[in-house]
DNA sequence: GTGAAAGCGCTAACAA
DNA sequence: TTGTTAGCGCTTTCAC
């Protein structure tokens, strides 16, 4: 490794001068400034950033905590945070949850021993407890909230994005319409399945609590839940269904098909996050779409740009969804303009 | 932030048997290191990791490189890895390529700063010329090799598995068929084609340099492939197509489905990598799986090894593949038996 | 605009 | 087994 007093050496400056050419290029004069630049190129000089962190008390870092890496939306909102913490020339920790609060309290001890500037994270529901390990490090929640005072966050309209899933199943003249709910100590659960029930209360109809299971977020538990819900005799059975989640609407779609339900003849389906799985397969799915790369960029660009400016007001973001209508949602029965809707045979 | 010194000071010890009760317990009395652990748990003390790594001239960390966290085959490999590193309570910083080089460049220089312990790539095709950058760090590389002397590599079998795949093909029947390959400055690529090849040789059968065309690894390059490849009249057009990665694979089905080419009937497709996708699609897909979660856990547990053994030899590890028949093959024609294949029906 | 010197919090000789 | 002390490589006063 190259330390900066050979770079100094090279450029016949002191220590001290070399090290603020490089990070504090305006107190040093504009020659002097290109010998120790030119020094440091020539001998592929790189800051020891364990030595700055230690004297800075902090690091060029950024923690980021999501609870699900394998999950295509995550992986999205990862990307998005990377992409904009590297334009700043920020390194980012990246942490994976699984959803349990202790794997995230692992990871908010192991984070603060790095000194990060700032924390952007997916809370899991222990969240506002764990948060205390961290100190007063500025933090903003990305995709839900905790609940924790002072953070900042940004998230998307669940709200209104699963009121306009639900008011199209109506418009379609479904009445029976049930949904997967994920777990009700995450808020954009608790915000989806309240569009759903704003929903129907402004078209008059009724709540029908046996029409709502919940599910943990996974494949499986929306597996679960729509086959309980599916394999209810056609009177009671809903003829639609509102899922809420990505990974949880494939469940549904594979039980769907398991009980030998035509989708959407037998059964209209819209899921929430959309996927290339949601666009390929077949029927397409009607989803509403999350800005899942803007929501990870822009929440690293608010957290940025905070430490920069160091504002002191906390901010919450809301960014809207988007509402694709594709195939899988069609009048009950498959009626369109009084006919049934012929047999899909699109592959894949 | 707590410092060690006022856990000394709880724990009436001096700095140093501080130090030593948490980081060489088995150098200090059973009863000292009872008390300072008490009160380093009772100050929720968090070691200042800048401090640590500055002094030992390195840091309990990883460097992981991987070139594309949305491809589920990489996202699963960061998992693999991230879960084995925290068992053995190191600290990973992630890094995304996107497949360039210059990324990769930009990546290692950061790296290097951090004083990583070990380092674990998807090396892109400059890697050999990018590592000169980081000295002697014990390197792994992950999924494919660059070529670079005195690397550790854990990959799996590509040439076989690929072999398998195509004689598979040959075995229903197929005589012409066709190849996406990726970038043939990637190892795997070479070694998916060279499998390929064999299989052809050793059943007797020509290798048709028109058949085979390249991708970039992505969907779009699979699908600009495939419609060339397809898009030919029936008498010179593949009756089945072996793809080099998933991603390209969805292209290769979507490019099929646009021309209204049914699968297994019109064309046979085998996929390398699994994926919900390629499992659940219809028909679903036959594919060559890789064990993705368990190479990664295993890149970074052998990495892991070699820094506590320091065992000096370099280490090529190669994990077999899974051929997994579904329904995306079939005899040309969709023959069975003699007979042709019913229209698939189902669902999703 | 530049240099000398102190010190960030920890670990590892060296002494006792 | 424990304490004392030096110093990791950098940034940042404070002088000049």
């Amino acid at each position: 490794m190259i330390h900066l007093e050979e770079v100094a050496k090279l450029a016949q400056v002191s220590l001290s001068t070399a090290s603020r050419a490089l990070s504090k290029p305006e107190l040093v004069a504009k020659e002097t400034r290109k010998r120790v630049l030119e020094a440091a190129r020539k001998l592929g000089y790189e800051p020891n950033q364990a030595a700055r962190s230690l004297r800075q008390r902090s690091s060029r870092t950024l923690g980021l905590i999501i609870t699900d890496i394998l999950n295509p939306f995550h992986a999205t909102l990862a990307k998005g945070v990377q992409d904009a913490a590297e334009k700043h020339n920020y390194t980012v920790f990246l942490f994976n949850t699984d959803e349990e609060p202790e794997k995230e309290r692992r990871a908010l001890n192991t984070l603060r021993g790095h000194l990060p500037k700032g924390l952007i994270l997916v809370p899991t529901s222990k969240a506002q407890e764990n948060l205390q390990l961290v100190g007063n490090l500025p933090i903003l929640e990305l995709d839900r909230s905790s609940g924790t005072p002072g953070v900042h966050s940004i998230m998307v309209d669940n709200l209104g994005g699963s009121k306009t899933a639900v008011q199209h199943l109506i418009a379609l003249g479904h009445r029976r319409i049930g949904m997967i709910v994920g777990r009700m100590d995450i808020s954009t659960a608790v915000e989806r399945f309240q569009g759903y029930c704003e929903a129907l209360k402004e078209a008059g109809l009724p709540y029908q609590e046996d029409l709502v299971l919940h599910g943990n977020h996974r494949e499986m538990g929306g597996r679960i839940a729509a086959h309980a819900l599916l394999s209810r005799p056609p009177e009671t059975r809903p003829t639609a269904l509102f899922v809420g989640n990505n990974e949880m609407t494939v469940g549904a779609v594979l039980s769907a098909n398991e009980l030998g339900l035509r989708i959407p003849r037998d059964l209209s389906i819209v899921g929430f996050d959309d996927s290339r799985w949601a666009r390929t397969m077949s029927p397409a799915l009607t989803v509403v779409a999350q800005p899942d790369y803007d929501l990870g960029f822009l929440a690293c660009e608010t957290l940025l740009g905070f430490l920069a400016r160091g504002s002191p007001q906390t901010t919450n973001l809301r960014l809207a969804t988007t509402f694709l209508v594709r195939e899988s949602t069609a009048p009950p029965g498959g009626l369109v303009n009084g006919l049934v809707l012929s047999e899909r045979r699109i592959n894949i």
